[in-house]
DNA sequence: TTAATATTAATTGCATACACTAATACCTCT
DNA sequence: AGAGGTATTAGTGTATGCAATTAATATTAA
């Protein structure tokens, strides 16, 4: 039983879901099942399920008898997420600082040094996007529950593009590694109620600042597109 | 557009979803496209669709060219849930408690009233279990959060059946009642941090309740079935 | 020109038909 | 009788066609 039990619709759905995070896809563009169906060859029933379960998980957006479209975050919402993130993995560091084994704690500190090291040494912020983000999910992982974790990570993916935003601005980086500081200080030192504080202060606060990004850039949260940041944005 | 934009998977979907809650049908159930395709007088690619957004709910397990069955809660993925929910719900208090108006406290309180009384008279235990359920989700509504929201109510909603079984444990009403008691407290005098605390431990201490129950009537659990604990246990 | 309406085109929802997979029954041989 | 293999059957995955609905375009009236 290898990957060769993907079934087409699964195929399709892996794709769409690639390029949404990818960023060709963008919040508000629309997926109309006859063009993607001849774009991968298939008919349009399994293009119809891959959309029937993007729909389901919230990716993308669906009404009857009107195209879907891929969903849009309007402020509201997104600062909604950041919040509920942010008490998840609030929720979650509390467990995991009683449940992550030495060799678990360690390779978070690991993580938590290299970041440091490539900020240190004015490193590819990209690079240090990506050890932020392993960073989050290895405390996430570390709380051993199956359930909390999919939960967790699942918010985290719908917000990742627009967490990442925080590489073009000014101070955030630096910022951003004093919490990381914080909060592995707390998880060393067993205190699971300071932990919590400390991530849950740190990731609302990603949503503040992103929200004052947004408004200061004035960019109409229409045209918004977060993946574009990295490649319009002046550094 | 009323609610006959709904299309027939979706009328499809809602009619499964009830039988599982219902207990119709139980967990390990086959779910057979063919029949359900004639039982509702719809084609199979409704059906399809159905069982597709269910599946990708968690609701059922589907794979590649098997048919599809009605999840089934092993005790470890059980206590799991309740775990995750017991943090969720945490989180979701921690913020109700300063975010609840009045009326929505006073709402809260009459529930919770309306469940002694029950109780005192010797109700319904069902009615009582309703109105715990009732109580949870107020309290988490009154976040005001619809991603904490959901994400919460959609793990409640997947325990559910297991939780209405306290109904039937000897000492869980009263005992159940006292916690609320604590919660609904400490949310009047605005102590968020109590409030996450008590609903964590309550919350916690239903699944262990009901894994405890589960051990000692040494019910196979391939055979557990929730919804039966109603019919076929001695009160 | 603009707004409202009719007409056409594009696109979705569903049914049916067929292909492929997996399980079951059946047979053969030892 | 039992193990192993083959035919049969039930059931899923996909393609295609058609009807219903929505979006787009043309047309008319003010």
């Amino acid at each position: 039983m290898t990957d060769h039990d993907l079934t087409q619709a699964d195929t399709v759905r892996l794709a769409i879901e690639r390029e949404i995070f990818g960023g060709q896809l963008a919040p508000g563009d629309a997926l109309e099942e006859g063009r993607l169906a001849n774009r991968f060859g298939v008919s349009r029933t399994p293009v119809r399920e891959a959309i029937t379960q993007l729909a389901q998980a919230g990716l993308i957006t669906k009404r009857a008898h009107k195209r879907a479209v891929v969903s849009q975050l309007d402020p509201g919402t997104m600062l909604e997420l950041f919040e509920a993130l942010a008490e998840l993995e609030g929720a979650a560091v509390f467990l995991s600082t009683s449940r992550m084994s030495e060799s678990e704690k360690n390779a978070l500190k690991d993580i938590h040094e290299a970041a440091a090291e490539n900020l240190h040494s004015d490193g590819d912020p990209n690079e240090y996007a990506d050890l932020g983000f392993a960073f989050h999910q290895r405390i996430v992982r570390g709380c051993h529950n199956t359930a909390l974790i999919d939960t967790t990570e699942w918010l985290a993916l719908r917000v990742l593009p627009y967490r990442r935003f925080q590489v073009v601005a000014p101070g955030r980086l630096q910022r951003n590694q004093t919490d990381h500081d914080a909060i592995i200080s707390a998880i060393f030192a067993g205190d699971a109620e300071a932990a919590r504080e400390e991530i849950r202060r740190h990731t609302l606060e990603q949503g503040d600042a992103l929200m004052r990004f947004i408004a200061l850039n004035k960019t109409s949260h229409a045209d918004f597109h977060p993946n574009g940041l990295f490649k319009e944005q002046p550094l």
